[in-house]
DNA sequence: GTGGTCTAGACCACT
DNA sequence: GTGGTCTAGACCACT
């Protein structure tokens, strides 16, 4: 439920909450109009520095999914839940490439890719007991 | 068959070149005992600085896959074919869940996935003619 | 106290840094969460590149000793003063062979090995004035 | 009996060279009047590159343990034996402190070092079998 | 201010 | 020519 924070990623922290975000709105955790946690709640929440957030959401107002009301917060803009959709579907679908691209240029037959493909997505949609 | 570089990437370069050099090893472009373009070859080639391939040559060294020979340049150790498919089709697996876990919480049915994947999937397969 | 780096020897700077910092930490100077000081602040100290330091810094974090935490500084290992004191002790010991071997080889018999080792230790513990 | 060289110690190679054979000397390996080998035969003994063993010879030369005999080789000289005994207990003192200084520094007690070189001494001087 | 990456360029040891 | 170390200085992400 939470977003899911990870400080060994390459990638910044600042956009690992934006992927987070778009994903949650896309998915209907916050739907249209609705308000998004204060910055410093999601501060709190993830474990990082407030101005690390304030930047995640700078982008994604620049991106249209929210928009700022002066001392109000952070609201769910009308057509963010298709942008959101269509955004991390799209990152899904980069990602893929690349896990493909690079599993070739090793040496992995395609077969070998769509195993582990099914294997992981079975791990991922399998429910698990102790899922902390 | 060169190494391709994402200037854009948040991946470190050197970590770019840490990842396509040990595919190539995977995939047997440099068999053991061979010698690795020097290090300001490969910069040339890759248009990069000298001081980051070498530190991705560290780094494969510390896994190693390569090893030093002060003076006449680095080799392929001979475990490192079996070293570098393992740590390619776990670099690939980790990829992949990124973007299973990442799809799911957006929302995205395990069909939905299951498709894309199998669209990319054929795209990178396909031969095409003009392609750079 | 700081760090002595002997800008003569054949031992690379920044491995230097890392026998000092090791030893450091073996000796409870910083002690377990500890953070060290900033790799520029070190660098001002012992008159070496910040570059230098912080390859320092990424060996001991290699070895378990400490972690980074970005935008915060470099902090002590749970496990780093038994690390520490372990690599230490090792270090020393090659260092003890290779002095014995040496000698050997040279013909000192190993009782004129033993009158130099306590000498040499007497002189380390001695109390001395005005040294600095 | 022949000299060992560590590729991985930080003290060059030539410097290896020069000390092997300096400890020779010190031990009557090689008698004054005594022809070294050719630096040529050297090299193909210590697999390595005959400049490299070239360059140890100058060193040696330089500190007057051997002198050059042009279409001949290099001499031991007559005060060679004694120069190199003095030379290697230095060195080997030398390396004691060093050995000292950082035990004491990482916090060993005086005699926790004491036990250290006797048990490495006694490994040292005992008769091993399979002695390459 | 703190760690992380990168460039440009120098000098050394070894082949 | 090849790897290894070091300096000087720039820019980014995070606190």
């Amino acid at each position: 439920m939470a977003i899911q924070i990870n400080p060994g990623s390459h990638v910044p922290i600042y956009q690992q909450i934006v992927n987070g975000l778009r994903e949650a709105i896309a998915a209907g955790v916050y739907l249209r109009g609705e308000m998004l946690p204060s910055h410093r709640d999601l501060a709190v929440q993830v474990r990082v520095n407030p101005n690390t957030v304030q930047r995640a959401y700078e982008v994604l107002e620049r991106e249209g999914l929210v928009h700022a009301r002066r001392g109000l917060g952070m609201f769910v803009t009308n057509r963010a839940v298709r942008t959101a959709k269509a955004g991390a579907e799209d990152h899904v679908r980069q990602v893929l490439q690349d896990a493909i691209a690079r599993g070739l240029a090793a040496g992995m037959a395609p077969e070998a890719l769509r195993e582990q493909f099914e294997e992981v997505l079975d791990e991922a949609c399998a429910p698990r007991g102790g899922r902390r």
